[in-house]
DNA sequence: TCGATGACTCAAA
DNA sequence: ATTTGAGCCATCG
């Protein structure tokens, strides 16, 4: 049954599933979609979400704590992730034990 | 159908 | 700790 939901429909339900004030990163979220090496195409499915979606995609970073996106969305995210309470260090890095969401 | 592309991760040096 | 190279695999043109 699950075959029938595409990739990134897995991705989009499993991202939605993070709460408020909780972080992951792009290989948990692949490993829950069932593709533990997927986890670049994680970042591809959320790079391509619709305009407008309210996919709390933020809340997803790499595997060293940091963002890694670049440039203007770099700050989008970041700021979108300190309004929810998530302390980000001088260089950019997030206490991932700290927030990290485990299901 | 096929090659190129990456919002990644891991292991080795 | 930081850098490098290779692996991975769903999209896109």
């Amino acid at each position: 049954m699950s075959d029938n939901h595409s990739f990134q429909q897995r991705i989009w339900q499993i991202v939605a599933a993070i709460p408020y004030g909780k972080i992951t990163t792009y290989g948990d979220v692949a490993r829950l979609a069932g593709s533990p090496r997927a986890a670049r195409q994680v970042g591809g499915v959320l790079k391509r979400l619709p305009a407008g979606s309210q996919l709390p995609w933020h809340r997803v970073i790499n595997r060293h704590g940091q963002i890694s996106l670049t440039g203007d969305d770099l700050f989008r995210q970041r700021d979108a992730l300190e309004a929810e309470g998530i302390e980000i260090t001088d260089d950019g890095r997030v206490a991932l034990d700290k927030y990290r969401w485990q299901p």
